[in-house]
DNA sequence: GCCCGATGTGGGAACGTTCCCAACCTGCTC
DNA sequence: GAGCAGGTTGGGAACGTTCCCACATCGGGC
């Protein structure tokens, strides 16, 4: 077995070949191929055909040095065991195929250091593009200076203040306005918020980034419209990262004063919730009414099963696909900022509120 | 005036412009800075000076032309938004991080068409090797001829019967007859086996695949120690792709002599026992025990706690880079079949047998 | 008859790197 | 003092493609 693959057996064929077959110049084969400059009809037969018998495969690596385009494209995503990034990570694939381009894929694990490395990582490799969900809202440089420096970048799910980037994200602050409005309609007044902390491991433990500033702004908006001005009592995030938000729960519904709804801000908390209830033997939602984020495949299999803000996951990850080729393939527009709408799925776990014994 | 009539502001620096800068010549430059043959140790330290200052970074398209190596593997995964893949999606990427290696990754949701598609177009792309959990068992000439090729696979999840090529799975008779043996130990007979339709989309609908066949016939076996000999009888696959679990569960658990134990193949089904064995008001451990394939967010927060057959499925991502890498550096050496060990978890969901009234 | 534009064609350069090889110094031995 | 080994250096080629430009041919309009 020879290592060079000059002499090999099965050395792929390349335009010279292809030319040479066709009785062509490399110039008139690389046309021909192309399909651009002009080629007589029965040259550009010739080559096909050639191209065809020797199985000819165009090298991506050699035209991406010419053209300084790779079709490929960086995702940088938080977690992609995360069910939230997992149906964007597969939005961002299927569109990013579909308008052929590949995706590499890269984990920060909400770590900003390990999104500067991949960011870095990514560009060496000459990524069109990137699509972000930032780990921090001012560990930012890099991104700027990716943008900048001819990649341009798309932020996703997140938003960065002051950072003149393409943006797609939800309407955080509706959904959350909208879910406790519902709960509002049917009577409860004691409705809390729980939450992890945000998108920001180092910076400040308890920054809960712009996803998470949204989605309380949502909730106080909603509770002082119907007259509610202590927004801050039953508002609970992790104080501390990697906090069991079963014990954030436990402890919210445990207290003298206790809610009669909870909306959690994401799938994880709301499982949280659940085992927290049915500890302290509250039943959903006679005596406890819950609402999360996230339509999880759990959410419509249990019982009773979970009333829901639905995310479009999958078409957050492709429209940040479409808002960065038109970057790359374009020009210079003003930063776009996209917001999608969400879906609230009405289930079986909200009740109206009742007197408390 | 620089003398390159490119003279953008920001264009990159390139091996030439550092070795000007240096003093020295193109290929010394390249020496001082890839780290072989002979320079002098001033040499070194100019050119290391120079490239510091400007800021140079080696231009991988370019060196993957030469060296014929683009330090990325191409990962092609049937679902990345099942929790399963999206963990060994995980171990995936982290592992090639750690090895140097970038992940392009590719979705098949199950159609060997896509996949098809997929692994042409990442050998388009140079990747060094490939990581590819196969949608068929039959239609697999595009995977060898990929191996010869010199793009080496390794299988992942699922095994394909008479074909060499490396592979990293889990125990999946093993674990199936260890968690079906907990069920008998505790007095149950009667026990179910639910699973979904396999890896295989269009050949043969029922084709449950390798991995779907193993856990079968560690049923099977379980079962036949115990002496019970007609082990079809309570064995339930879905009969044709997108049965909804929770009908297929529904119907099992409604017959006149239904199962008093039920093993799910993976959390999917498991989600539709439960909600069956709600509606038919049956209780969980008491009236039905319940055991599952893989160790979901969900499995540990839902009351009762559902027992579970843990698969490593980081790990199992993380062997296959390791495998690979192996490959794609190394030899010729025979195709390596590695099997990775389950971990059963004991929760609540599994109670002993008790009398029907 | 000559210029001109349109059309087809081929040669050369370029992209940025690595690799091979010849040439050059040293300093040492015989 | 010639030869030789070992370290150091630079020039050229190569990887496979695209792009620029020069050239050749041909018909038509003046």
């Amino acid at each position: 077995m020879t290592t060079n693959r000059r002499s090999g057996p099965h050395r792929p064929a390349t335009i010279p070949d292809v030319a040479r077959e066709a009785g062509v110049s490399r110039s008139t084969a690389s046309r021909a191929l192309a399909d651009y400059g002009s080629v007589s009809p029965e040259a550009r037969e010739r080559v096909r055909a050639a191209a065809r018998k020797l199985g000819y495969r165009p090298n991506q690596l050699a035209r991406s040095m010419i053209t300084g385009r790779t079709h490929t494209l960086g995702a940088v995503v938080a977690d992609i065991q995360n069910p939230f990034f997992a149906g964007v990570t597969r939005g961002i694939t299927d569109a990013a195929r579909a308008a052929g381009y590949q995706i590499l894929l890269a984990n920060t694990d909400e770590d900003p250091a390990a999104e500067r490395a991949a960011v870095k990582t990514l560009r060496d490799r000459h990524v069109d593009g990137l699509i972000v969900s930032p780990a921090s809202t001012t560990d930012t440089a890099h991104l700027t200076a990716a943008h900048t420096g001819g990649c341009p970048v798309v932020l996703l799910d997140r938003r960065v203040p002051h950072l003149d980037l393409d943006s797609v994200t939800v309407d955080n602050h509706g959904a959350a306005q909208d879910a406790v409005r519902r709960l509002l309609a049917v009577g409860h007044r004691r409705i809390a918020l729980v939450s992890l902390v945000g998108n920001d491991a180092t910076d400040d433990p308890v920054d809960p980034g712009s996803t998470g500033l949204a989605r309380m702004a949502g909730y106080r908006a909603a509770l002082r419209e119907a007259g509610i001005d202590d927004a801050a009592a039953y508002l609970r995030t992790g104080a501390f990262h990697g906090q069991d938000p079963a014990l954030l729960a436990r402890d919210l519904l445990d207290s003298p004063e206790p809610p009669t709804a909870v909306f959690a801000t994401d799938s994880l908390v709301a499982l949280g919730v659940l085992s927290a209830a049915r500890e302290l033997n509250l039943r959903v939602p006679e005596d406890l009414s819950v609402i999360t984020f996230d339509d999880t495949d759990w959410a419509r299999a249990v019982r009773p099963r979970i009333s829901v803000v639905a995310q479009p996951v999958q078409e957050l990850g492709a429209q940040a696909v479409h808002a960065l080729i038109a970057r790359v393939q374009g020009g210079a527009h003003p930063p776009e900022h996209t917001t999608l709408p969400t879906e609230f799925i009405e289930r079986e776990s909200v009740a109206p509120a009742r007197k408390r014994p």
